[in-house]
DNA sequence: TATTGTTATACTCTATAACTATA
DNA sequence: TATAGTTATAGAGTATAACAATA
């Protein structure tokens, strides 16, 4: 049995981290997908539903159910947009407000726990080269989809 | 705007990992989940289905549909469990073992390519602290899934 | 004409529950 | 009685396609 890759490691991340969100969510209206609509909302403020839909690269009909769960679980909002007639802006509520707010905290928490696992003197080495990484492989991520909407075209 | 916590970093590139692979596989008889079931068996040889559910934590009717699939596109075959008629072993075909070295060099290479983003003497540290990272996000995903378990109880 | 968002429909993945065959 | 796996059914998430209202 040899070390695993990092590249294992971070798949194994990757599959710790969201098992974890669904489960915290499971009996809840909420899921990881109608969450990243939050963080969507929460850092680009009201925007319409096809901003969302090109921020998630999923499709605006994947949007209106999204949307349609967390504005029935008081969330979110869908307001007029002043500049267009045919869009709606979507808007956190007071509760989606609190909620993200709550949100934000628990990530800190979380991320200081994991950062306790580190040697303090490789930390700041640690966030570098994983910053490094994660733009890298977003690099090599937008190289193949271009180069697949290119073979489709 | 403040740097991104490490958390927001892992966050990202696992949202990235899954988008690339789901991308690679459009249009094929694979899929992530599918994948993760020819995992399994490449690690542990042929197993029993339920063993596949409890590795991959979801139900044994899950496990039916995916290696329905994955027999139907010729990854894999069920065969007789000499020790128990109940049950049938999972097995890679030849096709399955030549998809999964394929997979494992492009594992490989992948790796290599991510690593190359960080400096060559911090990498031993990198490796270290995301390994310490995981296997503290691996407690924490455990304990929490225990004391949910618990309450439902 | 192009864009915004919806309804209609279908597929994958997953869950619970009831059932068969075997242990 | 318990276990291995299946069928039946349901719900979330996503995709494509056709359509409405507006730009």
């Amino acid at each position: 049995m040899h070390t695993p890759l990092l590249l294992d490691r971070l798949l194994q991340i990757a599959d710790l981290l969201h098992r974890d969100m669904s489960r915290e969510y499971e009996g809840t209206e909420l899921s990881p997908s109608r969450m990243a609509v939050l963080w969507t909302i929460h850092h680009a403020g009201p925007v319409q539903q096809h901003t969302i839909a090109e921020a998630l690269d999923v499709t605006p009909r994947a949007i209106t159910g999204l949307v349609d769960a967390l504005e029935a679980a008081g969330y979110v909002e869908r307001v007029p947009d002043p500049a267009d007639r045919r869009a709606r802006r979507v808007v956190l509520t007071s509760d989606g407000v609190a909620l993200m707010t709550r949100t934000v905290q628990e990530h800190a928490g979380l991320n200081a726990t994991l950062m306790a696992a580190v040697p303090e003197a490789d930390r700041e080495c640690v966030e570098m080269a994983i910053a490094a990484i994660a733009d890298r492989l977003a690099e090599l991520v937008s190289e193949a989809a271009t180069a697949a909407g290119t073979d489709a075209s």
